[in-house]
DNA sequence: TTGTATGCGTTATCAG
DNA sequence: CTGATAACGCATACAA
């Protein structure tokens, strides 16, 4: 037999197929005796109700989409704990959706709304550019979280969450430079990015405009070819080169703990010491900066209470309990082994470690 | 305007609800100047299909679905990219699906199929011991993929993809054995585990066995608490833990790269040296096992071509042109510089880095 | 080439 | 408390 509908458990049991569906849905006015009968004609011929017939008739259903850009990111696995486990408090259904780098992400969004009858949706990561009018099909709530509203202007008024990260790339720029270094190379993502990659880079270079470091642009690195932007193999081929083309600097800001992680495999291959010889930090607080040898000083982002402000922030929302919000989280520069200070009236390297992290994934 | 149906579409063309469909299908029995018009229509309004109505009614749907357990994995990533590719290529539309740790995978395949009228589904990771009365529910066919059949028998029927995790187990404590170690730590999964970590377990116990070395069952560490299995900050505390005690050991073989990471790390800050006086060793072949300091000797899974083999298989199983097989992929030894052969009458340590692999993530 | 009518499997409505 | 019946939005057989 092909497949048991609720026509079928409604005839085995001699009821219509409304109370089959009272039974299942846990409706108050039924009788104890024919709900039990009918749960265990269900359990017995094993009936499962089809999610899609569902979808279609239901109006009260409680569902919040996570919409996830790109490759599964180990931060995005620990913000989706923190949201389940909200959602799920809440007692909504939660729909998790990858969406495909060069998938438009506002386009899924909309079919999943109307597929899954959502009640909000949450976008996260990737960056953030579509037209107005694409947004304004969007007829439930939705919160941007972890992305990078690159322009001012309009996108303010969308609700957000994220840090900001220009002020804390220029943060742990600066510390570089607080730390004597003034020959500092950056290793970024694609040299047409305008994501996190181009914000980031922007907080160089205004770290280094502000201490009156000349900007030398063979210092930064861009990712080219095919190579995976933010991970470990590009930060390693990246600063592979920059040794090999001879160029002079003392530290180097990579724009993710992975890259780091590259990075500092590169500069110890090439036979170079670090902190000794060449300091190194990274961004986003990951467990592998922590557990590296040496360990890497990075730029800690408060991932759980983001993805908490975040799915309450929906919430609220959803309750129409307030407007959109703009809300922006401080990162945590976490010191580790990875960087010595070279000023010449001060001590050498700063080799306590401050790390204490959540796991990631 | 609530929302936009086929029906308003064809409202405001002037056709019927079926020529709206036809042009939205690319059916081929209909005038390009009706559908051309139809389509722009439905540009102009906006109008999105509902992918509940349409899963509801389709019986030609191409779909296959990956389900992934747990957390997703990095491996896993890489995977499900190959994955794609093929699906794409052979027309198939692509759900992928994450299934909690304390979900039942089958149960969500079950709820999937009728759902989205799959043709195919490939479960991956996490272990497989479900009653034959729930598989045999399942009415299309599925495929095994990077799961650990602890159980011989009847689980042999079924369709699998894997590598025979005691087998490689089994080579790389081994390769540590002929490198002249005795006293071998090894850190593991739960204490309960009966999956990939038992089984790797079990390679452990056969080759000190064949050997002819007494198993210390003190050498063999548990996760416990709620740290997550086979992340770094299990491998540090477990070692960390294992070097308080004072424990007498010369090499170490963690059940993954990641855990291995946190191994090392957690002899690094007793102040232990790898290799010199510590061997470390891991298991899966992540790309941060190579770029670790020092880089990780550990076995590397061929994941793309038992990606591909999956979905091959899968492909041929829908196609019926052959029944369930059972394939078992070999690992490969990748030597990096975290071993040193110990034995006397041989040279110091291996330092040169075989490493090769693909990035993860 | 196009329109009409039917049904996919459920839930909501309304009358018993 | 329960059962018939009408939607939900779409695809398709069949008629035109």
């Amino acid at each position: 037999m092909g497949n048991v509908t609720i026509k079928d458990i409604a005839q085995i049991c001699g009821v219509g197929v409304s109370t089959v569906s009272r039974a299942m849905n846990n409706h108050p006015d039924i009788n104890q005796e024919t709900k039990d009968m009918i749960m265990q004609a269900i359990e017995q011929n094993n009936y499962v109700p089809n999610n899609s017939a569902r979808n279609l008739k239901r109006t009260d259903a409680k569902a919040i989409a996570v919409l996830v850009k790109g490759i599964s990111n180990p931060l995005f696995n620990r913000m989706i704990k923190v949201i389940e486990q909200v959602t799920q408090k809440e007692k909504y259904e939660l729909v998790l959706q990858h969406v495909d780098d060069n998938q438009d992400e506002v386009t899924v969004a909309i079919e999943l709304e109307k597929e899954k009858r959502l009640r909000g949706i949450i976008f996260l990561g990737g960056y953030f550019s579509h037209s107005e009018e694409k947004l304004r099909q969007m007829s439930i709530p939705f919160v941007l979280s972890t992305i990078s509203l690159v322009e001012e202007d309009e996108r303010q008024e969308y609700a957000s969450v994220s840090v900001d990260d220009i002020k804390e790339s220029y943060r742990i720029v600066n510390y570089l430079i607080q730390n004597g270094h003034k020959r500092i190379a950056v290793v970024g993502s694609r040299k047409d990015d305008e994501s996190i990659g181009w914000l980031r880079l922007q907080g160089y270079r205004k770290a280094l405009e502000q201490n009156h470091i000349q900007i030398d642009e063979d210092l930064i690195c861009y990712v080219n070819g095919n190579l995976a932007t933010y991970s470990m193999e590009a930060g390693y081929e990246m600063t592979d080169e920059l040794l090999k083309k001879g160029k002079e600097f003392t530290a180097l800001f990579a724009m993710s703990d992975r890259m780091a992680v590259g990075a500092c495999k590169a500069i110890l291959d090439h036979g170079g010491k670090i902190p000794d010889e060449y300091s190194v930090v990274g961004f986003d607080g990951m467990d592998v900066a922590q557990y590296y040898n040496p360990s890497i000083t990075t730029i800690q982002q408060p991932v759980e209470e983001m993805a908490e402000a975040t799915i309450r922030m929906l919430l609220d929302l959803i309750r129409k309990k307030h407007k959109s919000r703009h809300l922006v989280f401080e990162g945590q520069l976490i010191e580790g082994q990875s960087v010595r200070n070279i000023r010449e009236n001060e001590g050498g390297a700063n080799y306590e470690s401050k790390w204490n992290t959540a796991s990631d994934q």
